[in-house]
This record gives C-alpha cells, sequence and structure tokens, in this order.
DNA sequence: CTGAAAGCGCTTACAG
DNA sequence: CTGAAAGCGCTTACAG
C-alpha cells in the first residue's frame, strides 16, 4: 500500500509541461497564458499535488514565519502574560499574518540571551521576531539591531532609540473617561499605579497626571501599585484611612480586583460608594461584580497591526511605528 | 558594509575538513573523534557559524515543527479558548517541544476543512496537529486518519475510534471533592452542568452523577448550562426558587461566576449559605470573591504531555493516550 | 575516521 | 511563451 509522493514532476509530465511551467503556472506568474496555467492548475488538483513549502523556503531562504518571543517565569506555579492579553494579541497576529501568507511560531523566553534570540532568525527558523510583555532595562535589544534581527516591540518603546514598535495611546480613553466623568459631577480622584518596570505603566501615570490638571480634577494623590491584585487590597486599606475620593483609576484589572475586594471587606461598596475605572480590557472585567468600567486597550487590532509592521521591517521597509487609540466602556464600576 | 555570510564551507576551510565533517561534528555523529569535534566546533563558534534549519529541514524533509489548532469565531468580539487554558497549555507545549528541538506553530481555525487542516502537514509547513476545544460531531477527523497525518486532541477523544488524545481524569478531583463536602457533614448538592457540546463537559455530568450515588449525597438534580456567564445567572434564579442545596458543583468557572452574580442579588451568600466549588483552575478562580474552590485541571502538565504524544504519532510509534488526575484546591467557595 | 557525491523540492535568471 | 540548468544548505549512504 505503499503510497507514491505526487510531486512536481508528475503533474509537470501529466501536463506535458516542463517542471519550471508548473511552478510558474501555480504561482500565478506573469508569462504563463491562462489556457497553460489553467490546465496545469486542474491537474494539479486532480492529483492532490501540494507544493513543499520546505523546498520553496529553502531556496528563498525566507521561513515565512513570525516569530512570537513570549515571556515567562516559574515560580511556584508558571507565569504568564495576562491571558487574555496574549490570547488576543495572538489572534490578531496569526490571522493579519495568514492573510501574507505567513504564519506564526511561538517562542518561551524565560530570560534568553540576546544571541539566543538573534539564533532563532539566523538560522532561518522566523524571519522576524515580535516582542511583548518588555521590562523597562531589558538590554538585549540592541545586539539584535546591531545584527540587523528585524524585531518589533508591542506595547513598549525605547524612547531615543529607532526600535520600531506597535503601542496603544492611553490619553484618547482617558480624556473620554475624565469628560464621562466631569459630566457626572465628579471631581475628586486618585490613581492605583502599575508601577515602574513597564513602560505602558509608566505612561498610564504621565498621562493621568496631565489631564487630571488639564480638566481641572481635585487631585488626591497616587499611590504605587505593581500590577498585582496585592497592591489593590493594600490600596484599599491606604485609601480607606486617608478617605475616600469619587474615583479611583486603577492601572489593570487585578488591582481593580483587589481594590474591590479590600473595599467590601470594608463595607465600601462599588459604585455606590466611590467609582472605579480600570486600563485594559481583560475577560475578567466582565466576570466580575460589578462589571468594570474600563479603557480599552485594543489587543486583537494590536496583533493585526503587529503583523504589519514586522513584515515591513522583514522586506527591509523603513518601518513606521503605529499607535493605537484607546477607548472608554463603560459599565457598572463607574 | 557588505557582510558575508558565515557558511558551512567557510569552517570546513578554516578547519581544513571537507563540510560533512564540519555537518557531523556539530551534530555530534559518533564516527568523529573527540579532538576533531573540538576543533571544528571551536571555528565554527569563533566565526559565528549558524547552521540553517532550512536545509536540514529540506533535505530530512521534516519541519520540526508541531502545529497547535486554535479554534475561533468571529462575533461582535473575538470569541478565544478559555484564554488561560490556552495559554498554559501552550506554555507547556512550547517548552517540552523545545526539549525535543521541535517548534510550536500556531494555527487559526475559523472552520478549516478537512483539507485544509491536511494542507499544513502535507505541504510539511508542520510535521503534525494538537487539535483544542473541539467540539462533539466535528467530522474532519477521518480524512484526517484516512491520509495519515499525525494528529491528536486535548481534552477531547472519539469513542470506538483510534484518535489519540491527552485528557483529564475529573474522577479523581471530584472523589476528593465529594470526601471533603462528606467529612464537613455536608450532603445536599445539585449540578449546573455544560451542556452537551464538549465531550469533557458530558463526562462531569457522568462522574458526578456515579459519585453522588456511590458517596450517598442526597440528590436534587441537575441544571442544564452551556459553560456562560448568563447560565449561571439564569441557574441561579432557579435554584433560589427551587430551594437551596448546600454545594452546587459548577461544570467550569464563567457558570459558578454568574451563579454567585445571581445570587448577590438575591442576598444570598457563597459560602455562608451555599457552597460552591468549581471544575477547572482559571486565573479568575482567584480573582473573584469569593476565591473559588476548584477541582484543578493541569493546563500546563497537559501540553507537556501532548508535546509527547504528538511526535510519537509523528515517529509512527504506536500512541499512548495520556490521561491526567485532576486534584482539589480549597479555597473560600466552599 | 573522513571525503566526494548525490539528492531533498523548489525558484529564477538565462536561453531560445 | 516555455524549457534546461543552476543553486539554496544541508545530511547521509558510499567509498576509501
Amino acid at each position: 500500500m505503499a503510497k507514491i509522493k505526487i510531486t512536481r514532476e508528475l503533474v509537470a509530465q501529466k501536463a506535458k509541461v516542463a517542471p519550471s511551467t508548473v511552478s510558474r503556472a501555480l504561482s500565478g506568474h506573469p508569462g504563463i497564458p491562462k489556457r497553460t496555467a489553467d490546465k496545469v492548475k486542474k491537474i494539479a488538483e486532480a492529483l492532490g499535488y501540494i507544493p513543499s513549502s520546505l523546498g520553496r523556503s529553502h531556496f528563498q531562504k525566507k521561513s515565512f514565519r513570525i516569530g512570537c518571543v513570549i515571556p515567562y517565569k516559574f515560580d511556584q506555579r508558571i507565569q504568564t502574560l495576562p491571558s487574555d492579553y496574549f490570547s488576543k494579541f495572538l489572534y490578531g497576529l496569526m490571522l493579519s499574518a495568514m492573510e501574507k501568507n505567513y504564519s506564526v511560531t511561538v517562542i518561551p523566553d524565560s530570560g534568553l540571551s540576546a544571541s539566543e534570540l538573534a539564533h532563532n532568525v539566523q538560522s532561518n527558523n522566523v524571519d522576524g521576531l515580535v516582542f511583548l510583555g518588555i521590562r523597562r532595562g531589558d538590554t538585549r535589544f540592541s545586539e539584535l539591531y546591531r545584527k540587523k534581527i528585524p524585531f518589533i516591540f508591542i506595547h513598549h518603546y525605547e524612547p531615543g532609540r529607532n526600535y520600531p514598535y506597535v503601542d496603544t495611546n492611553a490619553e484618547t480613553g482617558l480624556r473620554e473617561a475624565m469628560e464621562y466623568l466631569k459630566s457626572n459631577g465628579l471631581n475628586k480622584c486618585m490613581l492605583v499605579s502599575g508601577g515602574n518596570a513597564f513602560r505602558n505603566a509608566l505612561d498610564r501615570t504621565a498621562i493621568y497626571k496631565k489631564l487630571i490638571k488639564e480638566y481641572s480634577f481635585s487631585d488626591l494623590g497616587i499611590i504605587d501599585g505593581d500590577f498585582s491584585i496585592k497592591s489593590g487590597v493594600f490600596a484599599a486599606k491606604k485609601i480607606a484611612l486617608e478617605g475616600l475620593p469619587e474615583v479611583i483609576f486603577c492601572a489593570n484589572d487585578r488591582i481593580a480586583c483587589g481594590l474591590i475586594q479590600g473595599f467590601q471587606e470594608l463595607q465600601i461598596r462599588v459604585p455606590m460608594d466611590v467609582k472605579v475605572i480600570v486600563f485594559d480590557d481583560m475577560n475578567v472585567t466582565r466576570i466580575v461584580t460589578p462589571k468594570l468600567t474600563t479603557i480599552e486597550n485594543p489587543f486583537f487590532e494590536c496583533g493585526k497591526k503587529a503583523a504589519e509592521l514586522i513584515l515591513s521591517c522583514i522586506k527591509k521597509e523603513k518601518p513606521q511605528n503605529i499607535i493605537l487609540p484607546s477607548k472608554l466602556i463603560i459599565r457598572d464600576s463607574a
């Protein structure tokens, strides 16, 4: 029952053309007349011929694959990126890549060296790298840049460097939020920040500071958090002691969940006693009670744009950074 | 500034051996004496030679890649698999694959035909397929089987077929849960089921039915859910009308969150008025209040085993299905 | 123990 | 418009 492998040669033979003509017909080469192309296509189809992506890749010295580098840490339990972020982004990336006949390979990163990262491209396993969840102070990128490895950042950038990136502008959504609050007569606000490990957390804090001035909110200060539930619980206790504002912005959903938990224990009710608005828009914001009013970060769109950007880097075009707007989604917490 | 590509030939020249010897030295061929191998390795390293995975793959007619097929649907918003499931599983798969010098390519599936799925392997884009989130009644697999495409299921199986799979045994964890409840003197219980679209949901219901008899629980019946928040809210109302049991099992976290929301509106408190135990263990179970007591499904382990199983299929070994135990994690809801 | 040679399946200049 | 030929960079039998 040895099945014969359907090769290009077999198709050529049946169609009475040369193998190179088969290739040309199937890839839509302009020089081939429609009649010939159609004949070849029909025979190829009938025979079930499927071109080897390995042969093609090898000849062209391109893998037609994008490497998506995903950080992780092993502690007691496996630490991943916020999962929704990861999966929504990845869908966008995959779908957009697919349209361009690229596929996506995932690369786990528990602290690979710059050389190890470069290796993925130098060995032609992938054609370029997409980085998410990058922390400030990561020093691996100058080597990649020097080695001319195509790479981009998602939700990160390095001031003063020419590393291309796709980012979300927190300002548009925060502006909507502040206008919404103003129109409801709210005035006293606070922020539980995301600390300084991530560029995005820093930016959110900076934009918050700028806008509360611009919109003349009464500034009750900032509490430093770190994107964890625990820091939210802690913030709740501190805020309860110091006196409640009317609105609390949280740098992410985990902080907000911790905050609301902390308030619950103190009999402080959201949104009746204090409103809460959250950055990002994870699935959890719709699962918890109350459902969280958020400044949405368009992860899926971001993935789509990421595919476009890394492909332009791979083609050695001059990359154009992409900045997507965030927007307000009103639910129950504010 | 034209950089010369470091080739195997250059290494061979510097080391005064043939190119084939370079390959052999670098891949640890047994016939090469340590002296020669070390010399070649040193020179290759110094030159920064990195073998092309494309050449290797092409020659061996193997991509050294596992395809992870991820279902999605476009509705108003993109529908993904439960995200934690997806990401934790993927980590396990990636890490385990990496140990065997395989990488993982993700394949989005919004209803690809069997031929389209097969195509990924036939074109050598990947060597085999891993399926998650498969619904009962999916008819695409007989064609894959017939075409001898290596593939496996995760958390799914087809009775009477020889399709290999990795699954979790819900019984071990449920048994622990029931013993735990008994030891606390609890007796009257219910289940909000996950419907019949997924094999796993069906299995959970069947095992539940079996064990409440075995442990002599007082059976207050089953409410059909569908893994959605809404079905949890609905169940809460129904249960409140019909009279509260002591314990409610939920087929997943979304149902449980809906249930607790529904109870909250009715002033029914968890765990004071009724205990809740949930299958799976998503991140959300630790974020919500109360933290949910769960029967853990080891997603990460499952990913690791999946890599082993699909690789054994690829190597044409006789695949051995893998069934992992679940276990009880006690938190605040029961 | 090591080299020369064949071949993996493609694509693309180069002829005609 | 189409064919014959070269070559992508590797591995592995086959000689020696």
